[in-house]
DNA sequence: GCTTTCGAACATGTCAGATGTTCGTTATGG
DNA sequence: CCATAACGAACATCTGACATGTTCGAAAGC
Protein backbone atom coordinates (compact mmCIF):
# COMPACT_ATOMS: atom_id res chain seq x y z
CA UNK A 1 0.00 0.00 0.00
CA UNK A 2 2.74 2.36 0.63
CA UNK A 3 4.03 1.85 -3.01
CA UNK A 4 0.18 2.04 -4.51
CA UNK A 5 -1.23 4.35 -1.95
CA UNK A 6 -4.31 1.85 -1.83
CA UNK A 7 -4.77 -1.74 -2.83
CA UNK A 8 -7.45 -4.32 -2.68
CA UNK A 9 -8.43 -7.05 -0.21
CA UNK A 10 -8.43 -9.60 -2.78
CA UNK A 11 -5.03 -8.38 -4.31
CA UNK A 12 -3.48 -8.56 -0.63
CA UNK A 13 -5.04 -11.42 0.56
CA UNK A 14 -3.05 -13.14 -2.75
CA UNK A 15 0.26 -11.27 -1.62
CA UNK A 16 0.48 -12.64 1.45
CA UNK A 17 -1.42 -15.74 1.60
CA UNK A 18 -3.50 -15.15 4.28
CA UNK A 19 -7.36 -15.51 4.30
CA UNK A 20 -9.65 -12.22 2.91
CA UNK A 21 -11.03 -12.40 6.17
CA UNK A 22 -7.74 -12.49 8.20
CA UNK A 23 -6.92 -9.13 5.85
CA UNK A 24 -10.22 -7.60 6.65
CA UNK A 25 -9.35 -8.15 10.29
CA UNK A 26 -5.84 -6.29 10.39
CA UNK A 27 -6.79 -3.93 8.00
CA UNK A 28 -9.72 -2.88 10.43
CA UNK A 29 -7.20 -2.66 13.32
CA UNK A 30 -4.59 -0.26 11.39
CA UNK A 31 -8.13 2.31 10.26
CA UNK A 32 -8.11 1.97 14.17
CA UNK A 33 -4.55 3.42 14.15
CA UNK A 34 -5.43 6.26 11.32
CA UNK A 35 -3.26 4.88 9.36
CA UNK A 36 -5.48 4.20 6.67
CA UNK A 37 -8.94 4.71 5.45
CA UNK A 38 -11.01 1.24 4.38
CA UNK A 39 -13.34 1.43 1.85
CA UNK A 40 -15.40 -1.53 0.14
CA UNK A 41 -12.88 -3.70 -1.72
CA UNK A 42 -9.69 -2.12 0.08
CA UNK A 43 -8.17 0.46 1.64
CA UNK A 44 -6.03 3.86 0.93
CA UNK A 45 -3.22 5.09 2.74
CA UNK A 46 -3.31 7.87 5.11
CA UNK A 47 0.01 8.57 5.72
CA UNK A 48 0.49 11.93 4.05
CA UNK A 49 3.91 12.69 2.86
CA UNK A 50 5.74 14.71 5.87
CA UNK A 51 4.10 12.85 8.54
CA UNK A 52 5.39 10.06 10.37
CA UNK A 53 4.13 6.62 10.14
CA UNK A 54 2.73 5.38 13.88
CA UNK A 55 5.04 4.22 16.33
CA UNK A 56 4.03 0.68 16.03
CA UNK A 57 5.06 0.24 12.53
CA UNK A 58 8.50 2.51 12.77
CA UNK A 59 9.59 -0.15 15.69
CA UNK A 60 9.47 -2.72 13.62
CA UNK A 61 11.20 -1.39 10.69
CA UNK A 62 15.02 -1.58 10.31
CA UNK A 63 15.42 -2.88 13.91
CA UNK A 64 18.83 -4.32 13.15
CA UNK A 65 20.18 -1.53 12.22
CA UNK A 66 18.86 0.71 15.15
CA UNK A 67 20.28 -2.04 17.03
CA UNK A 68 23.77 -1.46 15.89
CA UNK A 69 23.43 2.31 16.50
CA UNK A 70 21.96 1.69 19.88
CA UNK A 71 25.39 -0.94 20.68
CA UNK A 72 27.86 1.72 19.59
CA UNK A 73 25.96 4.53 21.73
CA UNK A 74 26.29 2.13 24.66
CA UNK A 75 30.20 1.64 24.29
CA UNK A 76 30.50 5.65 24.10
CA UNK A 77 29.05 5.48 27.37
CA UNK A 78 31.32 4.94 30.92
CA UNK A 79 29.67 3.06 33.73
CA UNK A 80 28.45 5.14 36.52
CA UNK A 81 27.02 8.18 34.27
CA UNK A 82 23.87 10.13 34.11
CA UNK A 83 22.48 9.94 30.60
CA UNK A 84 19.09 11.19 29.37
CA UNK A 85 17.81 9.65 26.56
CA UNK A 86 15.62 11.21 24.02
CA UNK A 87 12.09 9.18 22.31
CA UNK A 88 11.93 7.36 19.19
CA UNK A 89 12.24 3.87 18.33
CA UNK A 90 16.02 4.41 17.47
CA UNK A 91 16.38 5.54 21.49
CA UNK A 92 14.14 3.05 22.29
CA UNK A 93 16.54 0.28 21.08
CA UNK A 94 19.51 2.29 23.31
CA UNK A 95 17.28 2.18 26.21
CA UNK A 96 17.16 -1.56 25.99
CA UNK A 97 20.73 -1.79 25.61
CA UNK A 98 21.72 0.67 28.37
CA UNK A 99 19.12 -1.79 30.65
CA UNK A 100 22.25 -4.25 30.93
CA UNK A 101 24.58 -1.36 32.26
CA UNK A 102 25.11 0.56 35.83
CA UNK A 103 24.12 3.84 35.29
CA UNK A 104 21.53 6.67 36.28
CA UNK A 105 19.16 7.11 33.15
CA UNK A 106 16.53 9.57 32.99
CA UNK A 107 14.48 8.37 29.50
CA UNK A 108 12.66 10.87 27.71
CA UNK A 109 9.50 8.75 26.48
CA UNK A 110 7.02 5.71 28.46
CA UNK A 111 8.00 2.94 26.33
CA UNK A 112 11.54 3.37 28.03
CA UNK A 113 10.74 3.77 31.12
CA UNK A 114 9.17 0.39 30.53
CA UNK A 115 12.05 -1.22 29.15
CA UNK A 116 14.42 0.22 31.87
CA UNK A 117 11.69 -0.15 35.33
CA UNK A 118 12.86 -3.81 36.03
CA UNK A 119 16.56 -3.14 35.29
CA UNK A 120 18.21 -3.77 38.45
CA UNK A 121 21.52 -2.00 38.42
CA UNK A 122 20.29 1.12 36.73
CA UNK A 123 18.96 4.09 38.94
CA UNK A 124 15.70 5.17 36.85
CA UNK A 125 14.69 8.88 37.26
CA UNK A 126 11.23 9.77 35.87
CA UNK A 127 10.74 13.09 33.92
CA UNK A 128 7.02 14.66 34.53
CA UNK A 129 4.88 15.74 31.70
CA UNK A 130 1.81 14.39 29.44
CA UNK A 131 2.85 11.20 27.65
CA UNK A 132 1.59 12.06 23.55
CA UNK A 133 -0.63 9.10 22.36
CA UNK A 134 1.24 6.27 20.50
CA UNK A 135 4.65 7.73 20.80
CA UNK A 136 4.15 8.32 24.58
CA UNK A 137 7.04 10.80 24.48
CA UNK A 138 6.65 13.06 27.35
CA UNK A 139 6.24 16.52 26.77
CA UNK A 140 5.58 19.95 28.33
CA UNK A 141 6.26 22.41 30.98
CA UNK A 142 6.82 19.18 33.55
CA UNK A 143 9.82 17.55 31.49
CA UNK A 144 10.87 20.69 30.71
CA UNK A 145 10.80 21.64 34.08
CA UNK A 146 12.11 17.86 35.12
CA UNK A 147 15.22 18.27 32.88
CA UNK A 148 15.69 21.93 34.06
CA UNK A 149 16.34 20.20 37.49
CA UNK A 150 18.82 18.09 36.63
CA UNK A 151 22.18 17.90 35.16
CA UNK A 152 23.43 15.01 32.98
CA UNK A 153 26.24 13.72 31.54
CA UNK A 154 25.43 12.38 28.05
CA UNK A 155 22.50 13.30 26.75
CA UNK A 156 20.92 10.47 23.34
CA UNK A 157 19.04 12.59 21.37
CA UNK A 158 16.87 11.31 18.17
CA UNK A 159 15.88 13.01 15.24
CA UNK A 160 13.63 13.36 12.24
CA UNK A 161 16.15 15.00 10.25
CA UNK A 162 19.67 16.19 10.73
CA UNK A 163 21.96 17.94 8.03
CA UNK A 164 24.48 20.40 8.23
CA UNK A 165 22.65 23.32 6.82
CA UNK A 166 19.42 22.89 9.17
CA UNK A 167 20.42 21.01 12.01
CA UNK A 168 18.71 18.58 13.99
CA UNK A 169 14.79 18.76 13.45
CA UNK A 170 11.50 17.26 14.71
CA UNK A 171 8.26 16.53 13.26
CA UNK A 172 6.49 17.97 16.71
CA UNK A 173 7.15 20.94 17.99
CA UNK A 174 6.51 19.83 21.49
CA UNK A 175 8.43 17.47 21.36
CA UNK A 176 11.53 19.88 20.14
CA UNK A 177 11.32 22.18 23.04
CA UNK A 178 11.84 18.95 24.87
CA UNK A 179 14.62 18.13 23.00
CA UNK A 180 16.37 21.46 23.76
CA UNK A 181 15.92 20.96 27.82
CA UNK A 182 17.46 17.66 27.48
CA UNK A 183 20.66 19.21 25.41
CA UNK A 184 20.80 21.90 27.49
CA UNK A 185 20.84 19.92 30.49
CA UNK A 186 23.89 17.66 29.72
CA UNK A 187 27.65 17.92 29.27
CA UNK A 188 27.56 15.75 26.54
CA UNK A 189 25.24 15.25 23.63
CA UNK A 190 25.34 12.09 21.07
CA UNK A 191 22.46 12.59 18.33
CA UNK A 192 21.46 8.68 16.61
CA UNK A 193 20.28 8.90 13.13
CA UNK A 194 19.81 6.18 10.64
CA UNK A 195 20.72 7.05 7.13
CA UNK A 196 17.50 8.12 5.99
CA UNK A 197 17.40 10.60 8.90
CA UNK A 198 20.70 12.70 6.91
CA UNK A 199 19.14 13.95 3.96
CA UNK A 200 15.79 15.05 5.72
CA UNK A 201 14.56 18.43 7.38
CA UNK A 202 11.51 18.51 9.56
CA UNK A 203 9.38 20.97 10.78
CA UNK A 204 10.80 21.99 13.91
CA UNK A 205 14.70 23.15 14.51
CA UNK A 206 16.21 21.87 17.91
CA UNK A 207 19.78 22.75 17.37
CA UNK A 208 22.21 23.61 15.21
CA UNK A 209 25.49 21.05 14.57
CA UNK A 210 27.52 22.76 16.07
CA UNK A 211 25.69 21.93 19.48
CA UNK A 212 26.26 18.21 18.88
CA UNK A 213 29.22 15.93 19.95
CA UNK A 214 28.80 12.80 18.30
CA UNK A 215 26.99 11.38 15.26
CA UNK A 216 25.84 7.73 15.16
CA UNK A 217 24.17 6.94 11.97
CA UNK A 218 24.35 3.71 10.15
CA UNK A 219 26.51 2.70 7.16
CA UNK A 220 24.36 3.69 4.61
CA UNK A 221 24.58 7.36 5.45
CA UNK A 222 26.07 9.31 1.59
CA UNK A 223 29.84 10.13 2.17
CA UNK A 224 28.67 13.97 1.30
CA UNK A 225 26.37 13.87 4.60
CA UNK A 226 28.82 12.72 6.96
CA UNK A 227 31.64 14.93 5.62
CA UNK A 228 29.41 17.98 6.37
CA UNK A 229 28.67 17.05 9.34
CA UNK A 230 32.25 16.19 10.37
CA UNK A 231 33.28 19.94 9.15
CA UNK A 232 30.64 21.53 11.62
CA UNK A 233 33.24 19.49 14.22
CA UNK A 234 31.33 16.59 14.81
CA UNK A 235 32.60 12.92 15.26
CA UNK A 236 30.53 10.70 13.26
CA UNK A 237 30.52 6.91 13.68
CA UNK A 238 28.80 4.59 11.03
CA UNK A 239 28.01 1.23 12.10
CA UNK B 1 3.66 -20.44 55.35
CA UNK B 2 2.70 -17.59 56.27
CA UNK B 3 1.14 -19.42 59.51
CA UNK B 4 3.93 -21.58 60.74
CA UNK B 5 7.15 -18.97 59.43
CA UNK B 6 8.12 -22.33 57.47
CA UNK B 7 7.11 -25.12 56.13
CA UNK B 8 8.74 -28.01 54.13
CA UNK B 9 8.56 -28.71 49.92
CA UNK B 10 6.81 -32.47 50.86
CA UNK B 11 4.45 -30.88 52.97
CA UNK B 12 3.18 -27.97 50.39
CA UNK B 13 2.89 -30.71 47.59
CA UNK B 14 0.92 -32.69 49.48
CA UNK B 15 -1.57 -29.76 50.71
CA UNK B 16 -1.65 -28.74 47.31
CA UNK B 17 -1.86 -31.58 45.15
CA UNK B 18 0.92 -30.13 42.79
CA UNK B 19 4.15 -31.77 42.04
CA UNK B 20 7.24 -31.49 44.33
CA UNK B 21 9.32 -30.03 41.03
CA UNK B 22 5.96 -26.93 40.79
CA UNK B 23 6.56 -26.21 44.49
CA UNK B 24 10.29 -26.06 43.88
CA UNK B 25 9.97 -23.75 40.78
CA UNK B 26 7.33 -21.45 43.04
CA UNK B 27 9.43 -21.15 45.67
CA UNK B 28 12.54 -20.21 43.47
CA UNK B 29 10.37 -17.21 41.98
CA UNK B 30 9.25 -16.53 45.27
CA UNK B 31 12.86 -16.63 46.84
CA UNK B 32 14.14 -13.93 43.84
CA UNK B 33 11.31 -11.53 44.81
CA UNK B 34 12.77 -11.95 48.28
CA UNK B 35 9.45 -12.79 50.07
CA UNK B 36 10.90 -16.03 51.33
CA UNK B 37 14.36 -17.95 51.94
CA UNK B 38 14.95 -21.40 50.83
CA UNK B 39 16.70 -24.18 52.80
CA UNK B 40 17.39 -27.72 52.16
CA UNK B 41 13.70 -29.51 51.78
CA UNK B 42 11.72 -26.27 52.66
CA UNK B 43 11.37 -22.36 53.15
CA UNK B 44 11.05 -19.73 55.23
CA UNK B 45 9.09 -16.50 55.26
CA UNK B 46 11.27 -13.99 55.15
CA UNK B 47 8.60 -11.11 55.80
CA UNK B 48 8.94 -9.69 59.36
CA UNK B 49 6.11 -7.61 61.06
CA UNK B 50 5.70 -4.32 60.01
CA UNK B 51 6.90 -5.12 56.64
CA UNK B 52 4.76 -5.17 53.47
CA UNK B 53 4.17 -8.15 51.12
CA UNK B 54 5.46 -7.59 47.65
CA UNK B 55 3.12 -5.76 45.31
CA UNK B 56 2.27 -8.96 43.01
CA UNK B 57 0.74 -10.87 45.76
CA UNK B 58 -0.54 -7.87 47.26
CA UNK B 59 -2.42 -6.62 43.84
CA UNK B 60 -4.12 -10.35 44.06
CA UNK B 61 -5.33 -10.35 47.74
CA UNK B 62 -8.75 -8.78 48.13
CA UNK B 63 -9.47 -8.01 44.40
CA UNK B 64 -13.33 -7.70 44.35
CA UNK B 65 -13.25 -5.64 47.35
CA UNK B 66 -10.79 -3.30 45.61
CA UNK B 67 -13.21 -3.37 42.83
CA UNK B 68 -15.85 -2.61 44.67
CA UNK B 69 -14.25 0.01 46.43
CA UNK B 70 -13.06 1.54 43.04
CA UNK B 71 -16.63 1.69 41.88
CA UNK B 72 -17.35 3.39 44.82
CA UNK B 73 -14.58 6.33 43.91
CA UNK B 74 -15.98 6.48 40.42
CA UNK B 75 -19.00 7.91 41.79
CA UNK B 76 -17.89 10.46 43.87
CA UNK B 77 -16.30 12.24 40.77
CA UNK B 78 -17.38 14.26 38.38
CA UNK B 79 -16.95 14.00 34.60
CA UNK B 80 -14.36 17.04 33.80
CA UNK B 81 -12.45 16.59 37.13
CA UNK B 82 -8.89 16.97 37.72
CA UNK B 83 -7.86 13.81 39.86
CA UNK B 84 -4.31 13.07 41.64
CA UNK B 85 -4.56 9.05 42.27
CA UNK B 86 -1.88 7.67 44.65
CA UNK B 87 0.14 4.35 44.31
CA UNK B 88 -0.71 1.07 45.83
CA UNK B 89 -2.87 -1.84 44.83
CA UNK B 90 -6.05 0.18 45.78
CA UNK B 91 -5.35 2.92 43.94
CA UNK B 92 -4.68 1.18 40.79
CA UNK B 93 -7.80 -0.50 40.58
CA UNK B 94 -8.97 3.11 41.18
CA UNK B 95 -7.28 3.73 38.39
CA UNK B 96 -8.33 1.22 36.01
CA UNK B 97 -12.06 2.22 36.60
CA UNK B 98 -11.02 5.75 35.68
CA UNK B 99 -9.71 4.33 32.40
CA UNK B 100 -13.57 5.07 31.06
CA UNK B 101 -13.82 8.20 32.18
CA UNK B 102 -13.70 11.92 30.65
CA UNK B 103 -10.97 13.21 33.05
CA UNK B 104 -7.68 14.19 34.04
CA UNK B 105 -5.34 12.50 35.89
CA UNK B 106 -2.30 12.11 37.73
CA UNK B 107 -1.42 8.63 39.14
CA UNK B 108 1.84 8.51 41.50
CA UNK B 109 2.15 5.17 40.17
CA UNK B 110 4.25 4.11 36.88
CA UNK B 111 1.87 0.53 37.28
CA UNK B 112 -1.31 3.20 37.01
CA UNK B 113 0.93 5.01 34.27
CA UNK B 114 0.62 1.39 32.20
CA UNK B 115 -3.03 1.42 32.91
CA UNK B 116 -4.15 4.86 31.85
CA UNK B 117 -1.72 5.49 28.73
CA UNK B 118 -4.00 3.77 26.32
CA UNK B 119 -7.23 5.83 27.66
CA UNK B 120 -8.58 8.10 24.87
CA UNK B 121 -10.79 9.78 26.81
CA UNK B 122 -8.00 10.43 29.96
CA UNK B 123 -5.71 13.67 29.96
CA UNK B 124 -2.85 11.80 31.37
CA UNK B 125 -0.40 13.74 33.35
CA UNK B 126 2.89 11.71 34.70
CA UNK B 127 4.72 12.99 37.57
CA UNK B 128 8.71 12.78 37.70
CA UNK B 129 10.48 11.00 40.06
CA UNK B 130 12.19 7.57 41.22
CA UNK B 131 10.03 4.41 41.00
CA UNK B 132 10.39 2.51 43.80
CA UNK B 133 11.50 -1.54 42.84
CA UNK B 134 8.32 -3.62 42.23
CA UNK B 135 5.96 -1.27 43.68
CA UNK B 136 6.84 1.43 41.23
CA UNK B 137 5.52 3.80 42.95
CA UNK B 138 7.08 7.58 42.07
CA UNK B 139 8.74 9.43 44.95
CA UNK B 140 11.26 11.84 45.28
CA UNK B 141 11.80 15.60 44.89
CA UNK B 142 10.77 15.32 40.91
CA UNK B 143 7.08 13.94 42.34
CA UNK B 144 6.95 16.55 45.43
CA UNK B 145 7.80 19.22 42.61
CA UNK B 146 5.49 17.80 39.95
CA UNK B 147 2.93 18.17 42.48
CA UNK B 148 3.89 21.31 43.78
CA UNK B 149 3.18 22.87 40.33
CA UNK B 150 -0.06 21.65 39.90
CA UNK B 151 -3.67 21.87 41.29
CA UNK B 152 -6.16 19.19 41.60
CA UNK B 153 -10.13 19.00 42.08
CA UNK B 154 -9.60 15.59 44.02
CA UNK B 155 -7.00 13.24 45.62
CA UNK B 156 -7.63 9.58 46.18
CA UNK B 157 -5.29 8.62 48.66
CA UNK B 158 -4.22 5.03 50.10
CA UNK B 159 -2.76 4.19 53.29
CA UNK B 160 -1.22 1.10 55.30
CA UNK B 161 -2.61 2.22 58.11
CA UNK B 162 -5.75 4.47 58.57
CA UNK B 163 -7.40 5.43 62.85
CA UNK B 164 -9.16 8.31 64.42
CA UNK B 165 -6.45 8.66 67.17
CA UNK B 166 -3.17 8.12 64.45
CA UNK B 167 -4.30 9.40 61.08
CA UNK B 168 -3.31 8.16 57.46
CA UNK B 169 -0.13 6.21 57.69
CA UNK B 170 2.36 4.90 55.74
CA UNK B 171 4.97 2.32 55.56
CA UNK B 172 7.38 4.24 53.49
CA UNK B 173 9.04 7.51 54.43
CA UNK B 174 9.19 9.00 50.07
CA UNK B 175 5.65 7.85 50.01
CA UNK B 176 4.59 9.86 53.34
CA UNK B 177 6.29 13.04 51.41
CA UNK B 178 4.14 12.19 48.01
CA UNK B 179 0.93 11.48 49.74
CA UNK B 180 1.36 14.84 52.12
CA UNK B 181 2.50 16.82 48.58
CA UNK B 182 -0.89 15.26 46.90
CA UNK B 183 -3.37 16.32 49.67
CA UNK B 184 -1.63 19.42 49.64
CA UNK B 185 -2.36 20.03 46.61
CA UNK B 186 -6.03 18.54 46.12
CA UNK B 187 -9.12 20.86 46.84
CA UNK B 188 -10.84 17.45 48.12
CA UNK B 189 -9.50 14.16 49.74
CA UNK B 190 -10.90 10.61 49.28
CA UNK B 191 -8.93 7.98 51.20
CA UNK B 192 -9.50 4.31 50.14
CA UNK B 193 -8.71 1.35 53.24
CA UNK B 194 -9.84 -1.69 53.10
CA UNK B 195 -11.00 -2.83 56.43
CA UNK B 196 -7.85 -4.39 57.41
CA UNK B 197 -5.86 -1.22 57.41
CA UNK B 198 -8.61 0.67 59.88
CA UNK B 199 -7.15 -1.15 62.87
CA UNK B 200 -3.62 -0.54 61.53
CA UNK B 201 -0.74 2.27 62.01
CA UNK B 202 2.33 2.14 60.36
CA UNK B 203 5.23 3.61 60.64
CA UNK B 204 5.43 7.39 58.94
CA UNK B 205 2.54 9.15 59.31
CA UNK B 206 1.11 11.32 56.75
CA UNK B 207 -1.81 14.29 57.86
CA UNK B 208 -4.38 14.34 60.50
CA UNK B 209 -8.01 12.49 60.05
CA UNK B 210 -9.47 16.19 59.62
CA UNK B 211 -7.82 16.46 56.65
CA UNK B 212 -9.72 13.46 54.91
CA UNK B 213 -13.19 14.64 53.12
CA UNK B 214 -14.49 11.06 52.43
CA UNK B 215 -12.97 7.41 53.40
CA UNK B 216 -14.24 4.51 51.49
CA UNK B 217 -13.82 1.63 52.94
CA UNK B 218 -15.52 -2.61 52.93
CA UNK B 219 -18.20 -3.64 54.88
CA UNK B 220 -16.25 -5.54 57.12
CA UNK B 221 -14.78 -2.77 58.74
CA UNK B 222 -15.93 -2.59 62.67
CA UNK B 223 -18.34 0.13 63.84
CA UNK B 224 -16.57 1.37 66.12
CA UNK B 225 -13.60 2.46 63.93
CA UNK B 226 -16.01 4.07 60.96
CA UNK B 227 -17.76 5.56 63.97
CA UNK B 228 -14.08 7.19 65.48
CA UNK B 229 -13.65 8.59 61.73
CA UNK B 230 -17.22 10.29 61.73
CA UNK B 231 -17.01 11.42 64.83
CA UNK B 232 -13.69 13.35 63.38
CA UNK B 233 -16.10 14.86 60.70
CA UNK B 234 -14.83 12.46 57.70
CA UNK B 235 -17.64 10.77 55.37
CA UNK B 236 -17.54 7.11 55.96
CA UNK B 237 -19.02 5.07 53.09
CA UNK B 238 -18.62 1.13 53.54
CA UNK B 239 -19.22 -1.14 50.43
C1' DG C 1 28.59 -44.14 52.26
C1' DC C 2 23.66 -43.81 52.06
C1' DT C 3 19.51 -41.28 51.61
C1' DT C 4 17.14 -37.33 50.38
C1' DT C 5 16.76 -33.28 47.85
C1' DC C 6 17.79 -30.74 43.98
C1' DG C 7 17.47 -29.06 39.27
C1' DA C 8 18.35 -29.67 34.21
C1' DA C 9 16.09 -31.68 30.29
C1' DC C 10 12.37 -33.38 28.09
C1' DA C 11 7.28 -34.62 27.62
C1' DT C 12 2.68 -33.25 28.31
C1' DG C 13 -1.24 -30.33 29.21
C1' DT C 14 -3.63 -25.88 28.89
C1' DC C 15 -5.10 -21.51 27.44
C1' DA C 16 -5.26 -17.24 24.83
C1' DG C 17 -4.73 -15.20 20.53
C1' DA C 18 -4.47 -15.57 15.53
C1' DT C 19 -6.40 -17.57 11.52
C1' DG C 20 -9.74 -19.91 8.52
C1' DT C 21 -14.65 -21.12 7.22
C1' DT C 22 -19.44 -20.56 6.82
C1' DC C 23 -23.34 -18.01 6.00
C1' DG C 24 -26.73 -14.37 6.47
C1' DT C 25 -26.59 -9.24 5.71
C1' DT C 26 -25.39 -5.04 3.35
C1' DA C 27 -23.67 -1.92 -0.09
C1' DT C 28 -22.94 -0.72 -4.83
C1' DG C 29 -23.24 -0.70 -9.92
C1' DG C 30 -25.87 -1.56 -13.86
C1' DC D 1 -34.80 -2.73 -8.45
C1' DC D 2 -31.95 -6.62 -8.65
C1' DA D 3 -27.59 -9.24 -8.99
C1' DT D 4 -23.23 -9.58 -7.34
C1' DA D 5 -19.40 -8.87 -4.54
C1' DA D 6 -17.88 -7.54 -0.14
C1' DC D 7 -18.66 -7.53 4.61
C1' DG D 8 -18.60 -9.18 9.34
C1' DA D 9 -20.58 -12.08 13.16
C1' DA D 10 -20.17 -16.71 14.90
C1' DC D 11 -17.97 -20.78 15.20
C1' DA D 12 -14.08 -24.14 14.36
C1' DT D 13 -9.27 -24.80 14.14
C1' DC D 14 -4.47 -23.92 14.61
C1' DT D 15 -0.46 -22.35 17.03
C1' DG D 16 2.84 -20.88 20.28
C1' DA D 17 3.81 -19.58 24.96
C1' DC D 18 3.61 -20.98 29.51
C1' DA D 19 2.69 -23.99 33.50
C1' DT D 20 3.08 -28.55 35.09
C1' DG D 21 4.70 -33.34 35.47
C1' DT D 22 8.40 -36.99 34.92
C1' DT D 23 12.88 -38.81 34.72
C1' DC D 24 17.42 -39.17 36.10
C1' DG D 25 22.14 -37.87 37.21
C1' DA D 26 24.41 -34.70 40.61
C1' DA D 27 24.93 -32.70 45.03
C1' DA D 28 24.11 -31.98 49.87
C1' DG D 29 23.57 -33.52 54.55
C1' DC D 30 23.45 -37.08 58.02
Amino acid sequence: MREAGRIGVTELAGLTGASEMTIRRDLEVLADQGVLERYRGGARSLLLRGEEPPFALREQEGLDVKRRIAAEVSGLIADGESVVVDSGTTCLEVARVLEQRRLTVMPLSLHAVNALAGAPQVTLLVPGGQPRPGELALTGQLTTASLAALRFDTAVIGCCGLTAADGLTAYDLDDAAVKRAAIASARRVIAVAAAAKLSRTALAFVTPVAALHAVVTDDGAADEETDALAAAGVTVRKV
